[in-house]
DNA sequence: ATTATATAGGCGAACGTTCGCACGAACGTT
DNA sequence: AACGTTCGTGCGAACGTTCGCCTATATAAT
């Protein structure tokens, strides 16, 4: 490490004492224009810049937000991630914040409190949240500024931003009606499931206000993996013809590509005699054979919106809205 | 924010000075046992926490290591970023470490150089590495710690961790042959890519050991996208019959696909007119029709490595291995 | 000419740590 | 009994900022 410039390397090539630097850099007006100018050549010619864990110090704020996100399991990759965390890095970043990733075991409030404690962070924006979240629980009591991404319990009012899932599965359900299909299955997941359960609706109004009755056999709920989407799906099929569904909805890419599957186990082209939607917009979803029509977050925007809001939370700004949902879009890439 | 507790806090109730405090807290054997105790206690009872700024100001270290990735195509998304992260902090925080992740303009070496300059980190991993990349020719110009998680020019000799490309194309190459294929086509990246010269040459070595003669109409360079892997094997497929291939190793899953479209649009049934091995293990890969045969990549061993070699340079610890070669593994999973 | 007011800049303190040194007491050695 | 050692603890300083207050000079008002 070559020696650190401070305020007072430059202080003392400009002549004044370092404080009055400070207060240049800091754009105070209490300075001449003259020392100004001379100050400012200093801090340009010796390549100064302040410190920020000093600066963190003095002001008792550390910039810094903390984020977490859970591990899928280990053969899944976060679709999302890249994404997110990249949006709300550069989001951050023009706000003079940076991310702290840190690693959150499920339950283990303590992970944050800890962050809280040592002066790491000054906000937090969680993610994967569901009902009873202890983490919201927690700063909501701690009065710790957070937005979640995504909604929990119903009764608690906290800022967060979240992707109209209830609406995605209206366009995904709308969609297959109006193709003319009637008997429309879902697959969802497990009722502990907020985010499950939201979408789930969308696909239960789209139904109704369509005038189509749903066979409570249609509705299938497990885990959002290939496996389970492949499990139900045969069942679907299995089901008497006239009750047998000729499309489907799915929460997620990952369900839908079972279904594909199964559908083709029974000879079944997908696109003609048997109609998917997914949900995710999978990156390899548009190169599946067929295509997957699918419904596409917005998660840049989610994580803009989480930081800009959180960044003003911090800030001790007023908040012109504490609940965003975002809309979710339809991809269509097949005809059906 | 409820008053922060601090050294002075628990010194006051334990009835000694703060420096004290400091001193059971960091180990120091000068304290008898009794006081030792009755601070411990303090402690305890009042939850406090050592402030990582104020620590962090003194020891004029940040204890964070900064990280940037490059983004890839909007529409695609980074696979790996998840694993990568994921293992990085783990083994960061396993050492005391953070991680910040930011915004990195390619080209533009300020955006490390402020970091460093502010005080925000104490190392760097570098990934996307590649011929003269300019960040390790400032890095090492600078004496600053980083490992680079990929190779850059042979003649530079700076700390890095890479997987064995060649060695995984080795292998998708001999599995190829081990089945019985002669005329073996490779789509690969631009001559620009050290990456993709790396692998490329497993390519070239498995076909030299295996005495089978490389046509060069069978090599193809281009970009590590969906289209190309289409467009470059239409070419391929175009080939007189005696010259035209019989199977193909691509430089990533999504060439792959894009050849797997190619070829299914000639009619040929892929696995058994036509064999196909990708790279990557892309998490949907595995559901492809037919499952795509892969090279996968020990992205998390990668992470491990790299943060585990920096936090030892930035330690000031000696290296014991500066170059780390991770072996890929091949995922078999079609027959042919 | 005297006093009030504004302006430019300096100075001390503080943020919460860690670190080295000084000091007193207890102890063992001569 | 005088003296060196060790041990336990306290004290001052420092890390690089920001912030509020004080002061000296110049300027304007009486």
């Amino acid at each position: 490490m070559p020696t650190q410039i401070t305020l007072k390397s430059v202080a003392s090539r400009a002549g004044v004492s370092y404080q009055t630097v400070s207060k240049v850099l800091n754009g105070k007006r209490e300075v001449s224009p003259e020392t100004k100018q001379r100050i400012l050549e200093a801090v340009h010619e010796l390549g100064y810049r302040p410190n920020h864990i000093a600066r963190n110090m003095r002001i008792q704020r550390s910039f810094m937000i903390g984020y977490s996100w859970v591990q899928i399991s280990p053969d899944q990759v976060n679709q999302i991630l890249d994404q997110f965390l990249t949006s709300m890095v550069r989001e951050a970043e023009a706000a003079g914040y940076h991310l702290l990733p840190f690693q959150f075991r499920e339950g283990h409030v303590e992970d944050y409190r800890e962050l809280i404690d040592t002066g790491r962070v000054d906000g937090f924006v969680l993610s994967s949240v569901n009902y009873d979240d202890p983490r919201i629980e927690f700063l909501m009591e701690r009065n710790f500024p957070f937005v979640a991404f995504g909604r929990s319990n119903p009764e608690l009012d906290f800022p967060y931003v979240d992707v109209d899932g209830a609406n995605g599965l209206h366009q995904a359900t709308d969609h297959l009606i109006q193709h003319g299909h009637q008997r429309i299955a879902a697959i969802g997941w497990p009722i502990e499931s907020r985010v499950g359960n939201d979408r789930m609706q969308g696909y239960l109004q789209a139904m109704q206000m369509a005038g189509l009755d749903v066979n409570p056999k249609w509705i299938e709920r497990g885990e959002g993996i290939f496996e389970f989407g492949r499990e139900a799906t045969s069942r679907l099929l299995d089901l008497p013809a006239k009750e047998r569904p000729t499309a489907l909805v799915t929460l997620n890419d990952t369900q839908a590509i079972g279904a594909l599957y199964a559908a083709r186990e029974r000879g079944l082209e997908v696109g003609t005699d048997f109609s998917i939607v997914g949900f995710d917009d999978a990156p390899m979803s548009q190169y599946l054979f067929p295509p997957l029509t699918t419904v596409r977050q917005p998660i840049r925007e989610a994580g803009h919106k989480c930081v800009e809001m959180l960044v003003a939370l911090m800030e001790g700004d007023q908040l012109h809205e504490r609940h965003v949902l975002l809309q979710p879009k339809l991809i269509v890439r097949t005809l059906t």
